[in-house]
DNA sequence: ACCGCCGGGTGCC
DNA sequence: ACCGCCGGGTGCC
């Protein structure tokens, strides 16, 4: 039997309150931005504030100098060894002084102090990166040659050049050099040309192979879950397991690394040292969504539970197995275990909120209930913090932002433990390596280490390396490593750079997509899905309202476009957008403030209340916004005067670092930190209620899917049926003939308490008769996990944003475990704004289809393709 | 010799 | 460091 530790922290899950920070971020999708291809514009390399733009860097020339003081130091190099060179502000003998590092961080010396002058300006005033790499390391009692590359943006190259021929010091250029990329290993000698930098679309092209073309030979091997897995795996599941415990137990060294005369060199760096590097001990699981990444977990658990062996099933038959059994209070009942057990026995899963629960029923479904397993959900205000308890579970779970929260505590229990096995599922979430919740994966102890994700490069090549910092990967738990041997190597077209990139990633991810085949078979036979759009003619009276806010609309639009004012009126377009799209749904949705601007004369209070209303309207417009800093959901949304949304913590920074004249880094504009508006707690859908007051009409929407369903039960009454609309209220509505025709329907919303989703959920998927045949789905509900293969047909009521966060909502029942083929209906109203939104779908699917992020625009090449979507969203 | 030269002491920043 | 540099000793041929 299993027992979870349902306490109050398994309570404070299922509560209400819950949830409140994931109402308007469910997706990582990018659906807001890219519909007025905003998410050229919010790329990092533009966002002050965050790490220097390494991938425009050119390279000004290389210089020799020489490193001394090796004897005061414990640091060795080899030859042709690549070197860091880190200033040292705070050295008493020299402000200047430039260390100079080995590939493990160890100190070798330092730079010469003449050359030390010019290096440290440059370096402090980040004219250039500075790269060294030792051609003669060895055998040097004092000190020792080393080569120097510089590189930086073209704009700043004048400037280096001056500041070292003021100190006497000339560069070579680049061209003549050997020292193309400042690379060391054994292909050092001069390549014959010059390396030519890659197009974005050749570089997507390449990216997607290199995931694609995984030759997965070596990985067909099937193992059979341990007899504690109560699910019988799939033969790729199996391929997953074998695979998953084959690292977990590998003794072999790590890719990249030699034996050579009891040494270990790396390949890359040129570097050697007597300790074995530590082998990986895990990977990344990278399979496609839906494939069963977490049952394959699961089973690694139970198969590779203890020293590579299984947990055994019958009950406490060796005392390192005996495990304890929890009451609902958290209390510990039984616990016995063997002292002399050596090293952590628990498994942490970090996982976004929304598939918590998803794991918790994973657990059950997938373990034999005769076996015990501790599992503690490590989540809410009373969560247990008592080391000796947690370090007796065998499985922990918890959320990334529990994780990052608990890092800034200095007590951390978490980054306190010692880990058996560390699972970050869904683990591009710490793709970010400036976000808290990286940090604070990073910093976890574990002996295994596992990533899960579907989406492993979701950009760059610059995603990757979190997760491979993560994996303890040396020496790319370095970014100066990753970025020097990878990286860069990679974005110039360096020869064989990408087979490099491509022989690491083959090492340690595993992928199936959903089309891979095993032994000519699909990995998943899907039924097939077919899509029909249903036009819709308003009525009448619907069409006169329509109009009506119509031209209201295009006349204020209109107003903004003569007056150049249209992107800073950004959010009340996109009022005006939201309000038509309401009215093709129902005219009673459209009951909005209408979002006036913002005006000169405005009290605080005035200006306050606007920017609140402005916030509200993009955080609920249906489009999952980011926060353009940190590139991730919004994490306590701030609006700005300038009416850009933000997480508070990242726009604080960077004002913080930009003070005193901080601008805004989507606009420009001045920021303070005193303009900051934030969101203020949402009321309980009171606005819901106030509508059950109002007489119910139906709608030209409402009646043409009524007329569906009724058509669909007439044929066969056991069918199920999903509805989605971005607006929960439009779903409110539609629950009134509902319940007229004499449907029986559940409803699963975003802001639902957990407990109330799994009934939610439950019920449907029941296939009793009596079970709700329909499901009212809101189009943000639930997380990627959400299972609704009951259902056969879909209909989306309203067209998202965002195609892809309407296929992932296809997904939800067009997945491994349907049986039939999945009907899909999307209901357009005939001559409006929602035809238009159509056009633009398609033409961002063909952009995505085509190039990998398309091209970068210019700024103003952005700001034309924004304004020419507005014009044809609303007929201009 | 307010120099040159010699040879010992010495050594990062 | 089998160097450079420093500074004391020294001083015609």
């Amino acid at each position: 039997m299993l027992s979870f530790c349902r306490d109050s922290a398994w309570k404070y899950l299922q509560s209400t309150h819950l949830g409140g920070d994931r109402t308007y971020s469910h997706y990582t999708s990018r659906d807001f931005s890219s519909q007025f291809g905003l998410e050229d514009f919010l790329c990092t390399d533009d966002i002050p504030g965050t790490d220097e733009d390494t991938d425009s860097a050119v390279l000004f020339g290389t210089l020799r100098g020489n490193v001394v003081g090796l004897r005061y130091y414990t640091g060795v190099v080899n030859n042709n060894e690549m070197v860091a060179l880190q200033r040292e502000p705070n050295n008493l003998y020299d402000k200047n002084a430039v260390k100079v590092n080995n590939v493990n961080g160890n100190q070798v010396g330092h730079i010469k102090k003449e050359l030390a002058a010019p290096l440290a300006y440059i370096m402090d005033n980040k004219l250039a990166i500075v790269e060294g790499v030792v051609p003669y390391g060895a055998k040097n009692a004092f000190t020792m040659p080393v080569q120097m590359s510089f590189w930086g943006k073209e704009e700043n190259k004048q400037t280096v050049l001056d500041k070292l021929k003021m100190h006497g010091f000339k560069l070579a250029p680049p061209s003549k050099s050997n020292w193309v990329s400042g690379r060391a290993g054994p292909s050092y000698s001069a390549p014959g040309h010059a390396a030519v930098q890659m197009t974005t679309e050749q570089l997507k092209s390449e990216f997607d192979k290199l995931f694609e073309d995984l030759k997965e030979d070596d990985k067909t091997h099937e193992m059979e879950g341990a007899e504690a897995v109560g699910t019988p795996l799939l033969p790729h599941q199996k391929q997953a397991l074998a695979w998953m415990v084959s690292r977990e137990n590998s003794k072999e060294l790590p890719l990249f690394w030699e034996e050579k005369n009891s040494f270990y060199y790396n390949t890359l760096t040129n570097f050697a040292e007597k300790e074995r590097p530590e082998t990986v001990l895990g990977g990344i699981l990278a399979d496609d969504m839906g494939l069963g990444k977490t049952l394959a977990t699961i089973a690694l658990i139970l198969t590779n539970f203890h020293d590579g062996k299984p947990l055994p099933v019958e009950k406490i038959k060796s005392d390192q197995f005996v495990t304890s059994i929890f009451s609902g209070t958290g209390s510990v009942q039984s616990v016995k275990k063997n002292d002399s057990e050596e090293g952590p026995r628990t498994t942490l899963i970090i996982c976004p909120l929304s598939v918590l629960s998803n794991w918790i029923d994973q657990f059950e479904q997938h373990i034999r209930p005769d076996v015990h397993l501790n599992i503690y959900v490590y989540y809410g205000p009373d969560r247990s913090k008592d080391p000796a308890f947690l370090s007796k579970q065998d499985i922990i779970l918890t959320t990334y932002n529990i994780l990052a929260s608990d890092y800034g505590v200095s007590d951390s229990v978490l980054h306190r433990l010692k880990w058996l096995r560390v699972v970050l599922d869904e683990g591009h979430t710490i793709r970010n390596p400036n976000a808290q919740q990286t940090k604070a994966a990073l910093n976890l102890e574990a002996q295994r280490r596992w990533i899960l994700t579907g989406t492993p490069i979701q950009n760059s090549l610059k995603d990757l390396w979190s997760l491979l910092s993560f994996l303890k990967l040396k020496p790319f738990t370095d970014r100066e490593w990753w970025h020097r041997t990878i990286q860069r190597p990679v974005m110039l077209g360096e020869q064989g750079a990408l087979r490099r990139l491509q022989a690491l990633i083959k090492n340690i991810t595993l992928r199936r997509t959903k089309t891979s085949k095993i032994k000519g078979k699909p990995v998943l036979e899907l039924p097939e899905r077919k899509i029909f759009i249903q036009h819709v003619t308003l009525t009448e009276e619907e069409r006169k309202i329509y109009q009506s806010v119509k031209n209201e609309g295009k006349a204020a639009i209109s107003r903004y476009f003569n007056e150049g004012t249209v992107l800073a009126h950004y959010a009340d377009v996109l009022g005006v957008v939201l309000r038509l799209r309401q009215l093709c749904c129902h005219p009673h949705l459209c009951t909005n403030t209408s979002s006036s601007s913002c005006q000169i004369g405005d009290t605080p209070e005035e200006l306050r209340e606007k920017l609140v209303n402005k916030m509200k309207l993009i955080l609920s417009s249906g489009s999952d916004e980011e926060c353009a800093i940190c590139l991730d959901s919004l994490n306590l949304p701030v609006i700005t005067h300038c009416a850009h949304v933000f997480c508070k913590p990242c726009i604080c920074e960077v004002i913080q670092s930009e003070q005193p004249n901080a601008k805004c880094p989507l606009c420009r504009n001045e920021l303070r930190v005193e303009h900051l508006v934030e969101c203020p707690p949402e009321e309980s859908d009171s606005s819901i209620e106030k509508k059950g007051d109002r007489e119910w009409i139906s709608s030209s929407k409402i009646n043409a899917l009524m007329h569906a369903l009724i058509d669909l039960r007439k044929q066969n009454p056991a069918v199920k049926c999903l509805i989605v609309s971005q607006f929960t209220t439009f779903l409110s509505l539609i629950e009134t003939p509902l319940k007229e025709s004499g449907f029986v329907f559940t409803r699963l919303n975003g802001s639902m308490a957990q407990k109330k989703r799994v009934q939610a959920i439950q019920s449907f998927q029941d296939s009793q008769t009596g079970s709700p045949t329909i499901m009212l789905l809101s189009l943000k509900a639930g997380g990627v996990g959400l299972n609704l293969t009951a259902a056969s047909r879909v209909f989306l009521m309203d067209p998202a944003w965002n195609p892809a966060a309407e296929d992932q909502c296809f997904d939800r029942c067009h997945r491994l475990g349907q049986k039939q083929d999945v009907v899909i209906t999307k209901f357009i109203v005939k001559n409006s704004v929602e035809e238009n939104m159509l056009k633009i779908q398609k033409k961002k699917r063909e952009l995505a289809a085509g190039a990998f992020a398309a091209k970068k625009l210019t700024v103003s090449e952005v700001k034309q393709t924004k304004i020419n979507e507005i014009k044809s969203l609303i007929d201009l």
